[in-house]
DNA sequence: CGCCAGGTTGATTTCGCTCAAGCAATGTGG
DNA sequence: CCACATTGCTTGAGCGAAATCAACCTGGCG
């Protein structure tokens, strides 16, 4: 294992090759990015990069799991997204050539790596399916951006925290046969607000109404759900 | 000028060669798409194409104005998008691989031209200029989307009524030296709400606030705004 | 003319926020 | 080992911004 806080290279491997976007290089290309990934472990808290940073290039999670957040004017900060293992970060700021415009926090601890423009620009360029796989990447944030807009200003909150339950369940949890499910929250309570745009307390009461319900049962970030299909009657119906 | 409602072909012509994304074709590319574009006069309130539609191409807006929509569950829809001449409509879809998530609406009368995906989807694929000029759209797309949703959910309905302003001010308004513009409203008060994701009436409110403040002259959809940087107030301070 | 779409205004309600207190788990220093 | 912050979370009381419900106004149009 590596240090802590120690710079290590070499530690693009076949994760790299697997991953989403990069699965298009080629071994030329990946062993020219190994020569120049620059890797280390982050603690929680970590800050990878902060809004308004120039973006010199893209960070890839090999493990761990990282917020990505936007600081409102008081304190209250919305987070955008959570970045698992195997996903590229800060590909956006690069592609549209603005400065970060969110920052990226460690919410569990990892290992990441750092590729700089220069080695990924030009290779964005020349190859035509890794483009491609950004453009497919990018597209669907979009749609899905655009989607969370849309039920932020259409949906109750309660509707929108079930909405949210089951998009984590897709990542977090996994789900028996009868419609019953099982997630590990990856994320603190105030960090489920910060999701939804909304303050903790009042997550703290719709939890305390679907527990009352028996919708759910949480433990900590252990949660259970007896049947998914009340959490989808709560923004379908 | 082309009969309503008739399809007419010859129609892409310089305003396509100087769109943003399609500049980067070659001539042969534009001959192509010249002898597959099938372009058509639309009237106000006619659909282009409907949430949850298959994606069969892209539509090139040469004239008009576009609505994108997405409609909530009862009858309150958002305004998610206008688009205006020279712009791409439903590239987000066909790259994402996905059908169409909003609706597209004439607000507008214009003329608007369908490329198939037959035709579009190999020029990107083949074209890396291309590519990246729509990777480009896409990113900062993607990062107004995020700004959005942070916005919607940090700040008060008042707060982004004077940011849209001023973003509308910048496609539609033209300002004066000294602080001060001029705005054609492109869309209803009820539209404004949608882009808001509010009611017709708070939209209501917030101009009759501003107004009586001063701060804002409304007639109809025209909008006199004697210092801008009262609106920029609202949002940054 | 009646009708309707788009907009304004007023009265009331409601959802989520603010402020405040309290609690359990964890950590820290004397 | 205990006193005491600190952090994350919950709960309660009251408030406020926007929704809802409803009336009414205006201009356009068949």
């Amino acid at each position: 294992m590596v240090n802590r806080r120690q710079p290590v290279s070499n530690c693009i491997n076949s994760q790299f090759r697997n991953a989403a976007e990069w699965c298009a290089l080629s071994d030329v290309d990946l062993k020219a990015v190994e020569a120049v990934a620059i890797c280390r472990e982050y603690d929680v808290g970590d800050v990878i990069f902060n809004e308004n940073d120039p973006c010199r290039g893209v960070y890839f999670v090999t493990s761990g799991l990282v917020g990505i957040r936007k600081a409102g004017l008081e304190g209250d900060s919305t987070l955008l997204k959570i970045a698992y293992p195997n996903e590229t970060l800060g590909y956006r700021p690069l592609l549209a050539g603005q400065c970060h415009r969110a920052t990226a926090e460690i919410l569990k601890p990892g290992l990441i790596c750092f590729i700089n423009s220069a080695t990924v620009l030009p290779m964005i360029e020349h190859n035509p399916a890794l483009g491609l796989n950004f453009l497919q990447r990018a597209t669907r944030e979009l749609g899905d951006a655009e989607e969370r807009f849309h039920k932020t200003v259409t949906l109750t909150l309660r509707a929108r925290f079930a909405h949210l339950l089951m998009l984590l369940k897709d990542r977090c949890g996994h789900s028996s046969d009868n419609g019953k499910f099982i997630l590990e929250l990856p994320v603190s309570r105030g960090d489920l607000a910060a999701m939804l745009g909304v303050r903790r307390e009042s997550v703290s009461r719709v939890i305390h109404e679907l527990e009352q319900e028996g919708v759910t049962h949480f433990t900590d970030r252990h949660v259970e759900v007896a049947n998914a299909d009340h959490l989808i009657d709560e923004f379908r119906a």
